[in-house]
DNA sequence: GTCTATAAGCAGATAGAC
DNA sequence: GTCTATCTGCTTATAGAC
């Protein structure tokens, strides 16, 4: 590891460790390690291991969710927002396979975790969409469908086929390669599909 | 718990922890807590935590994987099997909605044991959807996909939504009651949303 | 700030009585 | 088969030297 802050290197290598196992599979010893430091200085900058796993998924949250939902509040028209936020979606994901389960994982054990970062609330904006839903409904150009459907739909095509990505090769034969291929073709793929179900 | 044998509560026991906690967070004495019975009879039964892991794992695998699976294997037409398919997951998922994370993630730490059940072998086919997307193509009825999209998008729409739900509730304002009330509709939104993206 | 050494408690596993 | 008691090693956390 380059030379950065000793501060810098832990949360570097806490999000590294805490991403592959998980808060209760992570030892401090594998941290110290993979930060290149001693176990007790873990415990000087963060006194504990749930103050440093905290530290950890609060930044993990405030660097993913305003990307993604940055696309959702610009002007663009509907069909463009849509191959631009598929396009997005898998470079991000081919690049963090394993942030899917991880984040969905330590929210379900405690979900409370979402609502400790107050600058999250002013990056979490619909309202943009929402109205572009309706006029193109009312336009008659798609078919009506609520907000939350529409990003359910999205955002499950988007992210599932990673998170599942063992289960999926497994029942459809699918070797690593030819998997990652089947994710990149995706970029294409589910806006076509998407916009074909949108049609009136 | 009522009056079963010994290795049957063990079983329950382990299920009910393990799938709350993961492998890595459950203890031994809390499945001995939750099975009312001694932490040394864990042992007896099954040697080790991995074994009692395994165990159960393994028979998880074995409950859901041909129950999801046996739909598509039928000569249903097309679109009554998706409707079918949006009834049976999301009624078992209302009932399990902690399976999905649990399965995913443990299979994210070790996707090896997929391939350590032969029985699994049998039960995944999908020669005869294959064969359904191919011959409705060529009728006109549908357009082209493969079933390997095709596969990904519906298991995405369907299990998504609950391994998701607490970002999704927060990032929809969306309340627990609502939320279900959402999941349930998607029994014939996501149909309907899915046949409208095949029309050709 | 960073290290070594060590404390204190916990978790998985076993021994042995009943 | 089931229990109590105990061992052993690991994990978090702290004390204290430098």
């Amino acid at each position: 590891m380059k030379e950065l802050g000793t501060e810098k290197k832990i949360i570097i290598a806490a999000r590294n460790i805490f991403i592959r196992k998980g808060m209760s599979g992570a030892r401090m010893q594998e941290i110290a390690d993979e930060a290149g430091i001693n176990k007790a200085l873990l415990h000087y900058y963060y006194r504990s291991k749930e103050q440093l796993f905290s530290a950890v998924f609060q930044e993990i949250l405030i660097q993913i969710l305003p990307q993604l939902f940055s696309i959702f509040k610009s002007d663009l028209p509907l069909e463009v927002k849509i191959y631009q936020l598929a396009e997005r979606y898998v470079d991000f994901l081919q690049e963090h396979p394993e942030m899917p389960l991880f984040v969905l994982s330590e929210l379900q054990r405690d979900p409370q975790q979402l609502f400790e970062n107050l600058e999250l609330s002013k990056v979490i904006n619909l309202d943009n969409l929402k109205d572009q839903l309706i006029s193109e409904a009312e336009k008659g150009n798609i078919r009506p469908i609520s907000i939350e459907q529409f990003m359910i739909n999205i955002v499950s095509m988007m992210v599932f086929p990673f998170a599942a990505r063992p289960m999926f090769q497994r029942v459809l034969s699918i070797e690593d390669e030819a998997y990652a291929e089947l994710l990149e073709s995706r970029k294409t793929e589910v806006p076509k599909f998407f916009m074909s179900a949108l049609r009136p």
